[in-house]
DNA sequence: TGACTACGATACGGATCGTATCGTAACGAT
DNA sequence: ATCGTTACGATACGATCCGTATCGTAGTCA
């Protein structure tokens, strides 16, 4: 669960006895990528961009993910899940709006940028879209899930209010016509709850 | 609001005296910028592509649009918007059925890959943005606000319930673990109302 | 030591970008 | 009718980025 594989291996790194990747490689390459999402705009950022901000060289990078969107995509699933901390809450109502608020407060702008254009970018690329689900969106959808269940919920109840509330909150992130709010926030969980 | 201007006029047409824009061109290259995209995928459609495909010299598509991005979107705004017509209902409930099956039912495979496209476009062209929530997102939310108004729903519940059930629908359309089926948007919409 | 694999460096053809230039075609006004 | 104005298609261009190939070097293991 913790320090994920890159995504999409194309070469599989685990079967020879030769020199093992570099750790250092795959690090630099994704905090290049990163800062280059943030300073430039993730739309902009590029392979020889990577490799140039990176020391890494492109071949090398092409050895481990197919597009420049996979190493953001990476950098980025990797730096944001620790940000974001299961929290209980006492009954339904609370552990819904913790869960909310807590991914809202935990996404600043640009953040919420880059989260954007991962989901954007995920529309694009299976192995992209895959990644996103694995590593971001279904592992909060199951902790959703089970802390439902203690309160009495039933599974497919709390599937519907994670699609309604979760989508609620995508929706209004993406398509951003009015600000999300912990206001908010409370008034679409009080509406499904 | 019919016949919407082309998004993103680099040079305003209206002022001069001179040659007029050909209609024909801009019809053309929208054509075939939907075809390419339903045959190719829309993230690979080029202006170049677009230009040979119609006929219409780079030049002129550069004069009308920004990107290829946006001439899809405005192709596929104009195709699909006509397609989707606002069903009354008899009650709250059956009144938002409607308005998400028929949405669903509108979007048949490449439609929906192709709307899924133009919600990540969107991500990336505050121009594009803009297009999207005019000509898409907010006609429907004003007829489904003014709709639920009639069953003397609230302004604001209105707009709540719309967050909730139309951000269901988007979320469950771009990650889509599961199929949207008219089944599951009759419970979400029992879920909320 | 030798087989193996990853590394960085470099080079390459190809696609696409966005712009500039130019002669021609349509339109409006005088 | 002709004249200014604007759009058109055609063509060319440098630039960027793509994805791959090649090659000599550097770790790693048996």
């Amino acid at each position: 669960m913790n320090t994920p594989e890159p995504i999409h291996d194309l070469k599989a790194s685990t079967a020879g006895s030769g020199r093992k990747r570099s750790q250092e490689a795959t690090k630099d390459a994704q905090a290049a990528a990163l800062k280059l999402a943030y300073d430039l705009g993730p739309e902009r950022v590029t392979m020889e961009a990577i490799a140039s901000h990176s020391g890494v060289a492109k071949t090398t990078l092409y050895r481990r993910w197919n597009s420049a969107a996979a190493v953001v995509m990476d950098a980025f699933l990797s730096e944001l899940t620790p940000r974001i901390a299961y929290r209980a809450g006492r009954d339904v109502r609370q552990t819904l709006v913790f869960a909310l608020e807590d991914l809202s407060h935990a996404l600043d702008e640009p953040r919420r940028k880059l989260l954007r254009h991962m989901v954007a970018a995920a529309q694009s690329s299976s192995v992209l879209e895959q990644a996103f689900w694995d590593r971001w969106i279904a592992p909060r959808r199951k902790a959703g899930i089970e802390a439902l269940e203690q309160f009495g919920v039933a599974t497919e109840t709390g599937e519907l209010m994670l699609d309604l509330l979760y989508g609620a909150f995508y929706y209004r992130m993406l398509i951003p016509y009015a600000p999300i709010t912990d206001i908010w926030i409370q008034k679409i969980v009080d509406q499904v709850s």
